[in-house]
DNA sequence: TCTGGGGTCCTAGGACCC
DNA sequence: TCTGGGGTCCTAGGACCC
């Protein structure tokens, strides 16, 4: 496949050389509390935990993971916390028994939404061509920057490194915190190299330099390869990038299936053809809670039917606030033993409407077999389009496959506003009647 | 005392159409 | 009457990432 994007001048078949840089904030939320409260300095300090106070007592005392009871992980640690052996998505209550003096703070995401906007600005003055990864990573895609392009090839060490280190520069004139950045000719070795020297790193990788610097890391480096991967790797003998890099490509397909066994075998080469982009649109919103008590579906019904109307509705106003409507209207529940089961259904017209995903939430709820107590409950809508201000798709969604039933609503019918639309209102009485025994009636009764 | 919340992408089977 | 292949949509689960 041709990319569109490649520069004029560069001879068809053959990619040009690129220059990527992917840029990831160091412990991004802990440095942002350390911050606004700079006496942390130098301590170990975690973010994360619902119910965290956030500040220190009168007397001077900060909360403790020591003190936390309850569910949560941790979200981030400092380089002090990591130093004794807490990390991102441990257990709070098993980081404790590691770090019981470390501080806990908890999460302000509007904050980091807001040192993330700066860092990504302050970015784009320099390059603006950068493809969003989260809330505190990103990849530039520096070929075209004046100044870099003439470093690719020959003088990695000069041009493109001073500009990476002006990306650097920027960042933290703009928002007081460091960032590692990983330079390389595509978005998987830049990804890799950004995490060789944190914090506050610059890394170069050329692809020449793939044996010497990638093939020694372990295959868990590579951005793709999970936990599952990793243990099927190991099982062949396969723990570093170079002996992966090892194996003919069509043993990898034979042992990992057609798409991810070429993709292993690119991977350990150092080879990934993938652009940088620059816009996307979101497939699917979603909101989910795990309970302080895991809830069963009989004795906590009130509390769980609330619980479902609830989030439903945060679903319904995230759709609104962004601008969209969804047909794929589904469930997650996560049971005592973390077993998680999804259910979903598609109905004829995007919606963004609170109580109208609510009633299909509660159809897919009704094919659970509810025995066991739940310890997370979710929804999400899908197969979203963008809403004009006229409230109808920009983008027409996909017609539905020829109806298997008498044509009885027009085709023009309106999408389902926010205050719920005429000619819905049939329907959803109809899909009421149906319900013989809602799971949770109370809601209706709260919402 | 286990294991958050927000996402994306892939696979695979069945329905349905041409 | 039987056999069939390709394409798309829907659904469920799972791997993976930040």
């Amino acid at each position: 496949m041709a990319d569109p994007d490649r520069p004029m001048g560069c001879s068809p078949g053959r990619s040009p050389q690129r220059l990527i840089a992917h840029l990831d904030m160091d412990a991004f939320y802990a440095s942002v509390e350390l911050l606004r409260r700079p006496e942390l300095r130098g301590l170990p300090v975690v973010v994360g935990g619902r119910r965290a106070a956030g500040q220190a007592t009168p007397e001077g005392d900060w909360p403790r993971l020591r003190d936390y009871t309850g569910r949560g992980v941790i979200t981030t640690a400092t380089y002090e916390a990591r130093a004794m052996g807490v990390h991102s998505g441990m257990g709070l209550m098993k980081a404790a028994a590691l770090a019981p003096n470390a501080i806990l703070l908890p999460a302000d995401f509007d904050e980091y939404r807001r040192l993330s906007r700066r860092f990504k600005a302050a970015v784009a003055e320099l390059a603006p061509v950068i493809e969003d990864r989260g809330i505190d990573e990103i990849y530039i895609d520096l070929s075209e920057v004046p100044g870099a392009r003439d470093a690719v090839g020959f003088d990695p060490l000069g041009g493109a490194r001073a500009l990476a280190q002006e990306l650097k520069n920027n960042v933290r004139r703009a928002t007081g915190l460091s960032c590692s950045v990983g330079l390389a000719p595509n978005k998987l070795l830049a990804k890799i190299c950004s995490d060789l020297d944190k914090p506050d790193g610059l890394t170069v990788v050329m692809a020449e330099d793939v044996p010497s610097r990638i093939w020694p890391l372990p295959v868990r480096r590579i951005n793709g390869v999970g936990p599952k991967a990793a243990a099927r790797l190991e099982a062949l003998g396969v723990h570093t990038v170079g002996e992966l890099a090892t194996w003919p490509q069509a043993d990898l397909v034979a042992e990992f299936g057609a798409a991810h066994g070429h993709w292993l075998h690119e991977a350990a080469q150092g080879h990934d053809e993938r652009p940088v982009v620059t816009e996307s649109e979101p497939v699917s919103i979603s909101r989910e809670t795990t309970f302080e008590r895991d809830l069963h579906p009989r004795s906590d019904r009130p509390e769980l039917g609330r619980i479902f109307t609830w989030l439903c509705e945060r679903v319904a106003e995230d759709l609104q606030r962004k601008g969209y409507a969804g047909r794929t209207i589904g469930i997650k529940l996560r049971f005592d033993d973390f077993r998680t089961v999804t259910r979903d259904h598609t109905v004829e017209q995007p919606t963004q409407d609170g109580a109208a995903i609510r009633e299909a939430a509660g159809q897919c709820l009704k094919r659970v077999n509810l025995s066991r107590r739940l310890r997370l409950l979710g929804a999400r809508v899908g197969s979203l389009v963008r809403l004009g201000r006229d409230g109808l798709p920009l983008a027409a969604p996909r017609a539905p496959q020829a109806p298997a039933r008498p044509p009885t609503l027009a085709s023009s019918e309106r999408v389902v506003s926010p205050t719920g639309s005429v000619a819905t209102a049939a329907r959803r009485a109809a899909v009421m009647d149906e319900q013989t025994l809602p799971l949770f009636p109370e809601a209706e009764d709260a919402a």
